[in-house]
DNA sequence: GCCGTTTTCGGCCCGACTGTTTTCAGTCG
């Protein structure tokens, strides 16, 4: 709704008012909770702590949060007599011309705009034409397909098998991905990549005619845009070696991260963009050849990708209090995985075998755990006692500490599917909810939290239960559960698995600053899926944890020191 | 409408591409 406010008072040709919209938009839609939650607990007061909200936008959304409704906007809406939401959504069309739109031929809504489209009427308004006409009619029909994000695991092949096209190019001196597929984000819109060479052109040429193009969104001379067949689009810029560092901070993003950096720089006489930093009078060179000069010259500390969200890394990076982020070269080993036992591909020893070509002096073997578990082959506590016997006898022979574990239903009232004594000969136990994802949230978050207080659970497996496009995550009281986590010693665990990501980000953060703790897995049901560590490894560093914050960064001695707490 | 190392008024990020027009507005990221 901020959003289309915006949009209306755009049209209106109102001056600010519209940036200041959309900027409390832009906070509104990043919230870590439901924008509800955190009115609840601290009112009109919370609202106004957020950046871009002041008084008057947070006294509407407070008004929109109370009656469901927001009168500024149906009276703006009812004004203009325009589905502002429905028109901006068409590519191609701003605030702008959709006025023009409305004026000359009494566009209110989509459907208007195709009528009007089709019958050739948009290409006679001056000032529009022949090919706005036929890019309103393209953009109508990406709306209806829906925006697609796509899983940053799942592309992280395509984005490096074109990578390494581009740099094979004898033009080009580096190529580098930059955008959300940089900062890490569980999905990305896009990718955008970043080309330093002499001959532009070239570079341009070789791009839109790759085999994989379906559409040619846009070809300049030093910047495209193709959309390839499965509908990823990909945004390509070529710029010179000593603009490399500002060209990667700026391409890098995020909008949010790089509008206030603008603005800085312009308090300090300066002015930043793609090609460098320089002072306003006279455009004179300050920095440019690389990110660490950048933020040097505006007096920060270098923020690494994950963290540029302005979600506070940049008040952090003027005071020296960035966190030390974990790397994927901390983490000593992985504390989730299936095996062959119950849904996995691979045996234990192959699992353990490759977890020791990954450098690991660990792994949990955590197989589904409970006979009434709706997951093929769960484990019952027999069985869960033959496997222990097969692991005490790699652990005798192979070069590795394999840990008894398992991941344990947690049932609809609150209990584990396996027995006390059951657990009782298991080093790590992990619980987690696979049924039931429709419950009410105070159903669900007394389910997990009596389950967290009166079993010995070491960590809480995917705590959200989302797979990224496929399912949402259930409804929980994430402040009780990490509450109760803390309270009990009880890990969160990142689940690294592309699909799941989960907890995620923001929720990491917001668990952290409860005094949470963390374990990092992969959720490994092959053994080539213990490579998603580094996706783990990527949501823990955009929630801001150190290595000392995850259990598994640890020696092997000082983890079952940590597990042996909650016995 | 928001905000403060320009601090309670007076500013508000920056540049490429497109399409249409002939110098630029609109859109996008």
């Amino acid at each position: 709704m901020l959003f289309a406010i915006a949009g209306l008072l755009e049209m209106q040709e109102v001056p600010f008012k519209p940036k200041a919209y959309e900027k409390a938009a832009r906070t509104m839609e990043s919230l870590p909770q439901e924008a509800s939650a955190l009115y609840s607990k601290g009112g009109k007061k919370a609202l106004l702590e957020l950046p871009g909200i002041g008084e008057n936008i947070a006294k509407k959304i407070e008004e929109l949060l109370q009656t469901g409704k927001l009168k500024y906007y149906e009276d703006l809406k009812k004004g203009s007599g325009i589905d502002i939401e429905g028109l901006m959504a068409v590519p191609g069309l701003g605030p702008k011309r959709i006025r023009l739109l409305h004026d000359r031929l009494g566009i209110k809504n989509v459907d208007d705009l195709r009528n009007a489209a089709l019958s050739h009427k948009v290409k006679e308004i001056p000032g529009l034409g022949d090919a706005v006409e036929k890019n309103i009619l393209r953009g109508i029909e990406l709306v209806k397909g829906g925006e697609k994000r796509f899983i940053l695991g799942y592309i992280e092949p395509l984005a490096q098998e074109i990578k390494g096209r581009i740099a094979s190019l004898k033009s080009v001196k580096k190529v580098e991905i930059a955008g959300s597929f940089r900062r890490r984000k569980e999905t990305v819109g896009d990718l955008d990549f970043l080309i330093i060479s002499d001959k532009p052109e070239e570079v341009m040429d070789f791009v839109v005619s790759m085999p994989e193009v379906e559409d040619v969104v846009a070809k300049g001379k030093t910047k495209s845009a193709v959309r390839l067949k499965d509908g990823l689009q990909i945004d390509f810029r070529v710029l010179a070696d000593d603009e490399f560092g500002s060209a990667l901070q700026y391409f890098s993003g995020s909008k949010e991260h790089n509008i206030v950096l603008r603005r800085m720089a312009n308090s300090k006489g300066l002015t930043l963009s793609e090609y460098g930093l320089f002072t306003i009078k006279g455009k004179r060179w300050v920095a440019g050849k690389s990110e660490k000069e950048i933020y040097s010259k505006l007096g920060l500390d270098y923020i690494e990708p994950e963290l540029r969200e302005d979600s506070g890394e940049i008040e952090a990076a003027q005071k020296g209090g960035l966190p030390d982020l974990v790397d994927l070269a901390d983490i000593k080993g992985d504390l989730q995985t299936q095996t062959s036992w119950s849904d996995g591909n691979h045996t234990i020893e192959e699992m353990a075998q490759t977890a020791i070509g990954l450098g690991y002096g660990f792994i949990a073997i955590t197989d589904h755990g409970g006979g009434a578990l709706p997951i093929a082959r769960a484990l019952d506590e027999k069985r869960l006692l033959e496997q222990g016997k097969e692991i005490d006898r790699l652990n005798d022979r192979l070069d590795i500490r394999i840990l008894k574990g398992t991941e344990v239903d947690i049932t609809k009232d609150g209990k584990l599917a396996l027995s006390r004594k059951a657990l009782e000969n298991i080093d790590f136990v992990l619980a987690a909810v696979h049924s039931g994802f429709k419950s009410s949230e105070a159903e669900m978050t007394k389910r997990i939290t009596d389950a967290i207080e009166s079993y010995p659970i070491h960590a809480l497996a995917h705590p959200t239960g989302r797979l990224i496009n496929k399912r949402e995550p259930y409804a929980v009281d994430l402040e009780k559960l990490f509450e109760a986590c803390k309270e009990t010693g009880t890990f969160l665990e990142v689940d690294g698995h592309p699909e799941r990501m989960d907890l995620k980000d923001v929720h990491i953060k917001a668990a952290k600053e409860h005094g949470c703790r963390f374990t990092l897995s992969t959720d490994a049901h092959d053994r080539s899926h213990l490579a998603y560590m580094k996706y783990g490894v990527a949501m823990a560093r955009r929630g801001w944890l150190e290595a000392k914050d995850i259990l598994n960064t640890y020696p092997i001695d000082r983890i079952e020191k940590e597990l042996a707490k909650r016995r």
